[in-house]
DNA sequence: AGTTAGCACTCGAAGCACGCGAGTGCTAAC
DNA sequence: GTTAGCACTCGCGTGCTTCGAGTGCTAACT
């Protein structure tokens, strides 16, 4: 059923109020928030309605209206304002993330630490194993008689490193060799082919032991990268989105669950989505909700950013934030690759 | 003055069993708890002296007593069994920590990260600057025509990258002369002589605009070792330490201010130290307290490991898990380091 | 037909009295 | 020095009452 105009002016006003006081909204406080002036009964008979319609919720008699998360869905899809973004909070993003320069993993991080600072809300990012990405680089840098430095370098800039051991003492020739085995079947390869059974074909027939588990830690980590996929920033905020005791405890372990985590963000296809806690049958993030924006390069994904909120936040203001956000860091990110190129 | 034999076994069974339950202990259930008999009305008198003397304190009239900050030190001191760590526990601690390896700083996180779940409790790692440390290696690897990896290795095994854009073109000849300069004035040097004052005193020599750059670039990483100093695990398990509202928010938020919680860790000197919240200024850690234990190579500290507690909590247990976590910990970090020596 | 004033009703929150019980200190006897 | 006995204290949980915000319904009004 479609909702007529005051229907809908009524459902945003509650919506906006109770993000801000985050109390039942009751007719008579009701009155004053209308550009229009009608009195409380009417209203009590509209929200009635929407109560029936399943907009609202009372969460006892005597209690005033809260908004459900179909009354949320509309609201976001039809209801808010959705350039409410003032030039002066662009500006401040902008400043917060130019200049910032490294490997993506850490940008990403960064940018997450940096949303948190802004929203007041814990962040999390996580980054796809993009079908696209592939491994650029790979150096071994000596380090004692029996260890190197082995530097990994994917095409999206993801970067890992890692002390490596072998059993025969460093020497050039075997770099050297190392590198030749590299070249032939590791670079230029996208990650999505760098399997553990790839490993097992390719370089079992290069029959030195040092080479084989110097190529055995580079498949580390290069399956390090793959799911070296998520940060979580600022989760002292947590206590924002959590009233009732035990709950930001129960939340806290939940959010360091990364495979948990993990799944819970793709179910975003959106380029900006909004998860709500209800909506999951994880019991612990009921009174949250997640939104989550993507950043890429070049048209591909490379992961997501998302705050997570009362279910009860400012939409109309977390939405466009992080979607400018977002796409701010998508050039950021690109900026830094083509840095890499050039 | 000192206290009789009495007295000290009426206070170790206090403390002991206030860490197991969490509540004031009275007369009656204390006598279940000595292994000589005596009558409550016994207790009762002990009880109200040993409160006179300052080692226990009645959170009201009508109820049992609780040790004090002052009661609690000469449990550690005196009192508690000191060789309580089982074997077992050993071989715990020794399965998790052996065969761990890569640099210094990723050792110790990871450490800080087992202990918490071995302790359940919230863990800090710091690591000092360590006056002994120098720079070891410095590598550099072309990535793009402007970019390139800045790689830079310290003799205690901290390592440290970044992305480097200069504004000349990369050449080998540009790398060589960085490599000159790199080893006639930072490769060996100790990390405390390298200040901004002598970067602008030796490197403004060069007068080449990119070498200048990366060799900013290498201070700013160096900078970065010596302050990459704290890291904290386990945060979700501040919930042990606080049971009253809001406590734990404000904790986390401490937490988050690392050089506070620096300048703590700084205050214990011995190699396994207690650090009461009630004895700090800090009245966010009141309800909690420290157990902080040095690790190190070679004789010299490498930084200081501890775990956040609630200040009833099972010292006994604690202690002696946490000092020969540390010493294990310095064990495998001397390895690790012998490693790369060979 | 939609809007409004009026009114009885509901129900959670806050305040208060009260009894229970764990624990104490004190005294007098052992 | 130790113990039994006893009066006293005080926090906690329970049940009761009051209060008020908010509702739904009805009847009158436009």
């Amino acid at each position: 059923m479609e909702l007529n105009e005051r229907k809908r002016a009524i459902l945003a006003a509650i919506i906006r109020a109770y993000a801000e006081h985050g109390e039942p909204v009751g007719s008579k406080s009701l009155c004053d928030l209308l550009d229009f002036s009608v009195s409380s009964a009417t209203l009590r008979n509209e929200m009635s309605s929407l109560c029936e319609l399943g907009y609202l919720e009372q969460p006892h008699t005597s209690a005033g209206r809260i908004p459900t998360v179909r009354g949320y869905k509309l609201y976001i899809s039809d209801l808010m304002n959705r350039d409410t973004l003032s030039g002066e909070m662009k500006l401040i993003i902008d400043a917060m993330l130019d200049g910032i320069s490294g490997e993506t993993g850490d940008i990403t991080a960064r940018a997450g630490q940096i949303l948190s600072e802004l929203t007041g809300l814990p962040v999390i990012t996580t980054s796809v194993m993009s079908e696209h990405d592939s491994v650029k680089k790979i150096e071994v840098i000596p380090m004692g008689r029996h260890s190197v430095l082995a530097v990994v370098v994917t095409s999206k800039g993801m970067l890992k490193n890692r002390i490596c051991r072998v059993a025969d003492e460093i020497s050039p020739a075997l770099i050297e060799r190392f590198y030749t085995l590299c070249s032939t079947y590791i670079i230029g390869k996208p990650l999505s082919a760098l399997s553990p059974t790839y490993l097992q074909q390719t370089v079992a027939l290069s029959g030195s032991l040092s080479l084989m588990s110097l190529a055995a830690d580079v498949f580390g980590m290069i399956s390090d990268i793959k799911h070296s996929s998520l940060t979580l920033r600022g989760e002292s905020n947590l206590f924002r989105c959590y009233s009732r005791d035990g709950e930001v405890q129960r939340a806290m372990e939940l959010l360091s669950q990364k495979d948990v985590m993990l799944s819970l963000f793709n179910k975003v296809t959106s380029p900006v989505g909004v998860l709500f806690g209800d909506d999951t049958e994880i019991s612990e993030l009921q009174p949250a909700t997640l939104v989550i924006a993507r950043y890429g390069h070049d048209g591909h994904e490379l992961g997501k950013i998302g705050v997570i909120g009362p279910t009860r936040m400012s939409y109309d203001r977390v939405i466009p934030s992080l979607e400018y956000f977002a796409s701010k860091m998508s050039k950021v990110i690109t900026q830094n690759l083509t840095d890499l190129e050039d």
